[in-house]
DNA sequence: AAGACGGGGTT
DNA sequence: AACCCAGTCTT
């Protein structure tokens, strides 16, 4: 075993002591939990109306997009399709518009897929399983477990980028997590997370906010944080991060060719032309028609007539 | 384990 | 111009 492995296995044995006695309890949790009432944004899939639907529908919307964003497409989506077996019936147009410019439109079709499998399988219900709701189309381990805790208030670990960050700094020290999530991490989390169902998923939804709202990536603010005196990562001096994270480039990549070409297709009233295709992406015949038979493939895009529509 | 997959607000 | 965002799926 090298000398980081030993340092890490060291780290998670402290860490576990620590849980054993509850001082994690005591100092992380705790004082989250109760920062959490009198900081907690309005959100309408927060609500106490909300529905397990609703909370779904909220998730998959944020796989990767902001809230602010989210927000008014996720209340149009509700008014429109209040339930899994609404959805269930949705031409796939009317889908992928009302999705809109939320990005990563194979979300939209997963999660009318989903509803459809909720219908065929669940008799319209979502599941209150993690394993059953992980086996539907577009729910992911993240996923799964914010709608066990969510939306039926059980106990799940729900490590996303926000939490995972929270966790690395308070008790790991570190500026940043690791670039994928790894087996420590979850287990950190297990050990982290309290054990009666209540309380872990009002913890859930706490230790998110906490990301979201304060310990953020770019700027924590640690002068609001609850947590600031017992935190590892201002313990050490808040040292920066070790590894960069790679960023993606966007500009004249594939992705940004399918978005133009998804963008004319939304827009337009009938099917188009090859014309539109070429003012929608001018400059790369090549990456143009590679970019349009991926979104063939991906079920985004239908040949209609002599041209291109949204699927029916 | 790595790469593909949108789009817009913030710094 | 970079960076970031309540991830999932495929290879």
């Amino acid at each position: 075993m090298v000398a980081g492995e030993r340092a890490g296995v060291d780290a998670r044995l402290a860490e576990a002591r620590l849980a054993e006695a509850g001082l994690v309890d005591a100092r992380l949790v705790a004082p989250v939990l109760a920062w959490y009432p009198g900081a907690a944004r309005d959100l309408p899939w927060r609500a106490s109306d909300r529905t397990p639907w609703g909370v779904l529908v909220s998730e998959v919307m944020l796989q990767q997009t902001p809230v602010a964003r989210v927000e008014p497409v996720w209340r149009a989506w509700l008014d429109r399709w209040p339930t899994p077996a609404a959805l269930a019936e949705a031409p796939t147009a009317d889908v992928l518009r009302a999705w809109g410019t939320l990005g990563y439109p194979r979300r939209a079709l997963r999660l009318a897929a989903c509803a459809r499998a909720v219908v065929e399988h669940h008799g319209g219900a979502l599941p209150t399983t993690e394993a059953e709701l992980r086996a539907l189309p577009g729910i992911g381990a993240y996923t799964a477990a914010a709608v066990v805790a969510f939306a039926h208030g059980r106990r799940a670990v729900v490590l996303d980028t926000n939490v995972r960050r929270v966790l690395a700094r308070t008790l790991g020290g570190q500026g940043l997590p690791p670039a994928h999530l790894t087996r420590g991490e979850q287990s950190r989390a297990d050990a982290v997370w309290p054990a009666d169902d209540a309380r872990a998923a009002a913890w859930s939804q706490a230790v998110m906010e906490l990301g979201a709202l304060v310990c953020t990536a770019r700027a924590p603010r640690c002068a609001a944080c609850p947590v600031a005196s017992s935190c590892a990562w201002r313990a050490a001096g808040s040292p920066p991060p070790t590894t960069a994270p790679r960023t993606q480039a966007w500009t004249g990549t594939d992705r940004q060719a399918r978005g133009r070409i998804m963008a004319v297709l939304r827009d337009a009233v009938g099917p188009v032309g090859e014309g539109a295709l070429t003012a929608a992406w001018p400059h790369d015949a090549e990456q143009r028609a590679r970019a349009l038979a991926g979104l063939l493939a991906d079920g985004l895009v239908a040949r209609a007539g002599d041209g291109y529509g949204l699927p029916e």
